[in-house]
DNA sequence: TTGAAAGCGGTACCAC
DNA sequence: GTGGTACCGCTTTCAA
């Protein structure tokens, strides 16, 4: 309907213009709960529709907040962090708020240039999922009035929130689950990326296999994925003393670690393998693999930041801890072979 | 080191005042090719360290472009999808621009909503990977100065750039390959989402094995994904005359396909059945299905945006075509069993 | 090189 | 209920 290529956005002005009435009114026809007679109102939204009009939120967010809220995060492939980012854009987008992704690696230096952009763009508040940012840049952010969410990451940062899920509780319930399977030899697969996390898991873990007497053989073959899993099980069974029993700190992890044990080793899994992963990400469900992990509560994760940013005082200092719920299927046994 | 809460973004003129100089040779300071002397910059910088200043690129984007792209999509968790996000996202992000990421269902009143905001955040472009918009949006849009990248979607829209996968060489090469290898029985696993490409795929592949009279059983147990193929699988295997060769036309269906062959029936893959898939999605690689599939150029694809972004009449009208690069690998027989 | 001033597109406050 | 006006933070003339 729009006759000419107008090659730039329409403004207030011309709306006003072209509906014969004060810029004014045109605002007002757009605010909720301002006063305009039904008459002017009409007129605004014929004109407005007829031109292609929209509410610049650039520059409605000179005066007040931006309702835009950054996602800073890496490796976004993954299902997991996929699943986060999934979650967290529908419940701000629900909630009326705006998403910038910015889409970096997990390095301290790709991390600060994102929340230097996240500082450009006045974003409401920022939620950090992948790398850890410098604590200075963190006050920076801070002091300018946004707020600072970080989920699953290192907790020794002030000011900022902090959710996370209950690590600890994942490596002693596994450690559970393996000795009851009656597990004789347990391993734990692991990767090179030492995150607070993945730390945490392993060392809880080792930890409570320690205390009832058992040793831990450790596999850490690479980066976090599929591929480091798959070869950590090929150095898992590629020599004597193999383990029968052992807790992955990541789904991904575990499924290519019981590929390798089931495809290259022709091992079978529960019965001369146990395995438990940790994510619950969908894959894990597929009929190949039926792994035994622990549900990362996403819905609940983007809930409380939701809630945060609503009120930023709803929740006292001091880490957010979510309870990882236990996803059983079939990669365990449910007793001694 | 800032020292009190400030609660507020920090603008050029505190910076202006802190350093003894105008807003002018603030806002100088920081855009490049501007006449500074060397000790006004340097105070500048020195006052906008101690203060956090960073320049507000909404305000920025009130007088020229605002390097915003907007980014509509469904399904995000979806690994090809996932895998569409994450390119965009760090070319565009490597090429200065920032993304918005619109998270929506892919109805059209959805998409549409979400066009509306891409114009309300005055993004330079729209980048559509789910769902189709209305042809008077994308008038709109376009109107106003914005452009819009559809990508794989329905290339009936005028105006707007189109890219996608050549999906009528998929078909063929599918049906030749299964030919090849030997298989009377064809089926083809799709969704209930008649999306163009899906529609597409199942068309050509038809019409190809029909022209060498072969009869096609399609199977469409419902959304796109792994639990379809799997239900597709037990319908097909459930009954006389299952299939010996099949083409999914996604990947994910064709996962959930071979597990149900496989877990469900005890088919043995590449022996017994034939199985091709569509988008070469990570899991396709994996060990338990090694599926043979067609590569969508992701990297090229987001390239060709990237370029257009740079120059919209770097591509003459039409949509752009990309060859999706066949991957071999071992759910097909090589010939007849 | 520098500062003053105008304008980008809104919203809020002011009289009328 | 309405229009005029000031201001949000920045970039960009324009003089000096």
């Amino acid at each position: 309907m729009t006759d000419s290529k107008t090659r730039s956005f329409v403004s207030a002005r011309m709306v006003a213009e072209k509906a014969g009435v004060s810029r004014s009114a045109v605002s007002r026809t757009f605010t909720d709960g301002a006063s305009v007679s039904e008459e002017t109102r009409r007129r605004v939204l014929d004109a407005a529709g007829a031109l292609g009009y929209h509410v610049n939120h650039l520059a409605r967010g000179l005066r007040e907040r931006s309702n835009i809220v950054c996602l800073v995060v890496a490796d976004m492939t993954t299902p997991i962090r996929a699943g986060m980012v999934d979650v967290l854009t529908r419940e701000l987008q629900a909630s009326g708020k705006i998403t910038m992704v910015i889409n970096t690696k997990a390095d301290t230096e790709s991390v600060s240039q994102a929340l230097r952009q996240t500082l450009n763009y006045r974003a409401d508040a920022t939620v950090v999922l992948s790398g850890t940012p410098p604590a200075s840049l963190i006050e920076t952010c801070l002091a300018n009035g946004q707020q600072v969410v970080l989920i699953n990451r290192d907790d020794k940062l002030v000011g900022s929130h902090n959710l996370g899920v209950d690590n600890a509780m994942a490596g002693r319930e596994a450690f559970f689950l393996l000795r009851r399977a009656g597990c004789q030899r347990l391993g734990l697969v692991t990767s090179t990326a030492n995150t607070a996390s993945l730390v945490e898991r392993k060392r809880v873990f080792i930890e409570a296999a320690r205390a009832e007497g058992f040793d831990v053989a450790v596999f850490e073959a690479g980066p976090t994925g599929y591929a480091s899993g798959f070869e950590a099980g090929r150095r898992a069974f590629g020599r004597s003393n193999a383990p029968d029993g052992v807790f992955c700190v990541t789904d991904l992890l575990a499924l290519g670690f019981m590929d390798a044990a089931s495809h290259e080793f022709g091992i079978s899994i529960p019965d001369d393998l146990c395995v438990v992963g940790f994510d619950d990400i969908e894959q894990a469900g597929w009929e190949s693999y039926r792994l035994t992990t622990f549900t990362q509560p996403l819905k609940a994760m983007a809930d409380q930041v939701l809630a945060l940013l609503h009120d930023p005082d709803s929740a006292g200092s001091g880490r957010i801890l979510f309870e990882p719920i236990p996803r059983w299927r079939k990669s365990v046994r449910p007793g001694p072979a």
